[in-house]
DNA sequence: TCTTTGGTGTCAGTGACTGTCAAAGTGAGG
DNA sequence: CCTCACTTTGACAGTCACTGACACCAAAGA
């Protein structure tokens, strides 16, 4: 059974990152080696490897599980909602999430922002996620009026102007030591003062 | 004399840029070694390395020259002009130069999404670069109006939407194969389309 | 001429990652 | 209980980006 299988290689996967967290909270990513962090957990640097493609996957896999609650989000949205409103709404997952367990997450944030290379996978992952939240976005377009043409290019736009509100709104708490309990506000505010003028149903 | 030290440092960064830039149209960016490279310019992969911190700096080296013009457009932009309005005119120092050389920075931009860890690195540069840029617009904020708070939030987020303006329209010109003579309608049209509704200047 | 200085090659080393292969574990069927 | 197929694992060797140390050399200046 494959699904018994896929269980178990999460449950791999999840003791591995926690080890890996625990490694890179007390002594830095970058100074944190693939041995040391497989032998926490027992196995050896090529099964690690196994279980991660590479050493920031370890930090990043869980940011594509919230993709995944993002998409979900969009989905039980009203098809004639604005995608602005729309767009905020998903970010309420993200927000939720990030309240949780706040100060965790600061210092994985702190973490990434620490090492270039790891922001750098991080805003690469953001970017494909944009790519597929504009897919999903014109389909909602159509699925609201299949004679529309959707806007490919305008939605992309659109879901990476979000996104920066988003990201602005992040490292504004995170640098200025601001409480992340406000993060729903600035965001709030941020995207409100971005509020775009224009349609996004007709094609270009 | 320094300045001359650094012209003859500059020559030499040129010499290697262009011999790295024909193998990895050749043959590929990831299998390209830093070695080859070194070869092709008749040095030593250490002597390499003390040119550039990385492989991944030769293809993305140019991008701080272009973003150093494109600060010194804005400096020209009037200050009371929306910030929407500058932002989209800096735009044309980007514009132009890939009008300039298109068939060459279609091959360049090919290389770069072809290579994740490639793509990443640049998303990472232009990152850094909007915190400049909101710092900066920031400054004209004050500059126009003394009294003046400008919101760092906001304007963090506007740089942000800009660029994913200017992303959205190169991407959407280089999948789809449209001529790059195309960028300025297609930049014109997304950002009007995302053009904010709200003010800057008010401090949140 | 002697010395200082900046650039260079060589060499050795680290660390992320990959391919290969043989051994060990695991479950189904005889 | 044994066996056969299949999966997982560790050990090993190798590649490649990148770094530190050091000795060397050429040019510039005292």
């Amino acid at each position: 059974m494959s699904s018994l299988r896929e269980l178990s290689r999460q449950a791999v996967r999840t003791r591995i990152a926690e080890a890996a967290e625990a490694l890179f909270l007390a002594q830095g990513f970058h100074e944190t080696t693939v041995d040391e962090i497989a032998a926490a957990v027992g196995m050896s640097q090529r099964s690690f490897f196994r279980y991660f493609a590479s050493k920031e996957e370890v930090v990043l896999e869980k940011f594509d599980r919230q993709g995944e609650e993002l998409f979900a989000r969009l989905n039980s949205r009203p098809l004639d909602e604005p995608e602005w409103d729309s767009l905020r709404a998903c970010f309420d997952v993200l927000v939720v999430r990030l309240n949780d367990d706040a100060q965790r997450d600061r210092a994985i944030q702190e973490i990434i922002e620490s090492c270039p290379a790891l922001l750098a996978a991080q805003l690469e992952r953001v970017n494909r996620f944009q790519e597929q939240l504009a897919d999903r976005l014109a389909a909602r377009v159509v699925a609201r009026d299949p004679e529309a043409l959707p806007d490919r290019l305008v939605l992309r736009a659109l879901a990476g102007a979000a996104f920066a509100c988003f990201q602005a709104a992040i490292t504004y708490i995170l640098r200025g030591n601001d409480d992340l309990a406000r993060l729903a506000d600035h965001l709030d505010h941020t995207m409100e003062a971005l509020r775009p003028l224009g349609s996004v149903t007709a094609a270009h």
